[in-house]
DNA sequence: TATAAGGCTTAACAATATTTAACTGGATCC
DNA sequence: GGATCCAGTTAAATATTGTTAAGCCTTATA
């Protein structure tokens, strides 16, 4: 496949660089816009895989564009980039069916890690890529498909519990950090998404009960592993 | 997986010994150089996992550092400490190859989040890290289960008794000095965790009265070491 | 366009883990 | 021996996590 084409617009200069080189370096082809207005012109005039958008921009902010341009090419998904008390835009930004946020500061892995799930999500629809699937003691995830498969048949998850045991299966008997998981499946950490994390927690070792091999332990104030023991 | 090597560059001594320390306390194997010529040495004679290399810094600096690394070793990610805007030194650096970046001054957990997404990424390692066991006397600590295993059976543990138990355990008859302990487990060496520690010494003290073998004794203004005697 | 169903979040409360405080006994130093 | 500092123990205060259920969206369905 060729290098996938990004439609990256920010205002500040020095991120905006810091972004372009970056993703250039990554194996992508990133295209820089400076706000809105010469965004919107960049998507007339090409076609991208995936959108970066920064929300506060001069002349076209973010959400706008990305509306103008969910009008023209639904599928596109969008990457926003958020400061980190813009909850209410973040929640507005969703709405649109944009795929993802990532709140600023952020580091470049993991902007990394959000363009890449987001790519693969997205592409796999035209390639034939094997189905991913995760084994840890008695269990099989089947994450592409969205399902979990146990000692005592199959049950289906939702996409949050889905990404939560993906996580914890693709690091098994090693520390999942807290505030990680919480940037990597809820997109910042903080208070409200940490107790929802909680809450899919216990969900999880509900389902994990019919293997006694396997367990969830927490790491009190660090985070939590997935435990499969031998015997 | 053992331990990943760190070569840590820092001229700051302060802030060297601060990110050694800290990284010991996480789990990893730190190099600390002083300037870019010893970085380069040490580079040199070992093999590393991630380099962590400041861009100031006497004799060599991080660039050029940096550069003839990548000459050698293509693939050795390396994560940079700029202070705070200076982009071009951050694109400086994303263009020799960096992986990411960290801008002065930052936290500790900020750095180790940045390390841990790079070296999952570059580590990638499929391989299931096996359970992690000490034993001692009539006791066999399950430390990535978070158990006791004593004569009288399996007592649950807290994280805190667990890492405490785990730092006696492999230091069995050795000196465990107070300091290096709560530095280890806490963090820091501060009066209140010191308080702490002292409880959870007596709490483990309780757990290892099963095993008459087997005791913990205090080297006043020193520290403690667990004593196994032979009988 | 109501209604139902599912998924996620928020609230509320329970259970644990950890820290801080308070009191006590030893060790050390003079 | 008395003063002082360090460590041992217990209990109370905080903080974090576990669990359940209620509420609120969004989507599916009639």
């Amino acid at each position: 496949m060729s290098k996938a084409k990004l439609l990256v617009v920010e205002d500040d200069p020095n991120l905006g660089d810091i972004l372009q080189e970056y993703l250039e370096m990554k194996g992508y082809e990133p295209t820089l816009c400076r706000d809105g207005e010469e965004g919107w012109n960049k998507f007339k005039k090409d076609k991208y895989d995936l959108c970066l958008l920064d929300i506060m921009m001069p002349k076209k902010d973010g959400f706008t564009l990305a509306k103008e341009i969910k009008k023209v090419q639904e599928d596109l998904p969008v990457l926003f980039l958020t400061a980190k008390n813009q909850k209410d835009d973040i929640i507005e930004g969703l709405k649109i069916g944009a795929d993802d946020y990532i709140t600023k500061p952020f580091s470049m892995e993991e902007l990394l890690l959000r363009v890449t799930a987001i790519l693969r999500r997205t592409q796999k629809s035209t390639e034939i890529t094997p189905l991913k699937t995760y084994e840890f003691g008695g269990f099989v995830l089947h994450y592409d498909e969205q399902y979990l498969e146990g000692p005592l048949g199959k049950h289906k998850l939702t996409s949050k519990e889905n990404e939560l045991i993906r996580l914890l299966a693709s690091e098994i008997n090693k520390l999942v950090n807290r505030s990680h998981a919480l940037k990597q499946i809820w997109g910042d950490d903080s208070y409200f998404n940490a107790r929802s994390m909680d809450v899919y927690l216990s969900k999880i070792r509900k389902l994990l009960k019919d293997d006694p091999k396997v367990q969830i332990i927490t790491v009190h104030g660090e985070g939590f592993k997935l435990i499969v023991s031998e015997d």
